[in-house]
DNA sequence: CTACGATCTCAAGTTAACTTTAGATCAAGA
DNA sequence: TCTTGATCTAAAGTTAACTTGAGATCGTAG
């Protein structure tokens, strides 16, 4: 695999794991806009094959297309952003990212305490149901999920 | 708010942020299973509300109402798991957990790899574009998204 | 040149996760 | 009791993200 290859929509739903129908529908959403053969055959180069593994990753933690796409679409293709474009625009999308890494690594490891407790059940858990009075007669950690409250 | 509170559908919604129907949604999905007063309304112990926090937290990592109900069942109810019990239910959603965090805290740093390297620009980037030779004339971090090879 | 699988477009169908609507009942204050 | 807002059920509608289907064209091995 060169860095010149140009690859037909069935080769990169083959290494995306994409199907050829999702692809394209990425491409109507204005995801990626892949190059055309003389006779219309989408023809993809990496950086689109690169688009489309952002966009599985992001999917996966549930951000939408809109939003994906607005993610790639403030980057590059019009005009050369400078340094401080690329800061300021990808600000946004870091702190999505961080604040998402926080929340779940709370939970895992609010998990772990759990487990790690000895208390046999999530419901009756005091990590879980902090304000359970029965369950605060056993002690060990006491958080769960930040505090939204509930 | 004591520990013993019994909330209404409408206050439960207020305090999550979940609409009304989404909640009755959740009940007819099997998430929650909330008691009902004589005359047939829901109410809603904290263990419902805990179980609700959990789905809408779950649901933002791309969890399914399917696999989340599973998540949930297979915790307390019908029996009383032993610590064994407990630690290999538990295992596989802690494993997924790792995984998406691994993913993202990746993504997320090879984002900061990028921002950092002063490149401009992701599709120009040798970090966003490994293997494309103009851009590697650059020097800096050369990585992203794990490999998955595109 | 001829197959024939790979692609193409466009439109309609599908699934998950809800929301909305309609009409009836509940619940609590005046 | 009366009233008024909150809930109830059941069914239909909505939206995002795709998939499927129909019929035509592309493109490459023979």
């Amino acid at each position: 695999m060169r860095a010149d290859d140009i690859l037909s929509i069935g080769q990169v739903a083959a290494r995306t794991g994409l199907a050829v129908s999702a692809i394209r529908y990425y491409e109507d959403m204005g995801l990626i806009t892949p190059m055309r053969a003389p006779g219309g055959n989408r023809r993809f180069r990496r950086a689109d094959i690169r688009r489309l593994s952002f966009v599985r990753i992001a999917q996966g933690f549930g951000f939408t297309l809109p939003r994906i796409a607005e993610l790639l679409a403030d980057l590059p293709e019009a005009r050369t952003p400078t340094a401080k474009d690329w800061r300021v625009i990808s600000e946004g999308f870091k702190q999505e990212l961080d604040q998402k890494i926080a929340t779940l690594t709370k939970l895992r490891d609010d998990l772990d305490g759990c487990i790690g407790c000895g208390c046999l059940s999530l419901e009756r858990c005091a990590l879980y149901n902090r304000d359970d009075r029965a369950a605060q007669k056993g002690d060990g950690p006491r958080y769960l999920m930040g505090d939204t409250s509930d």
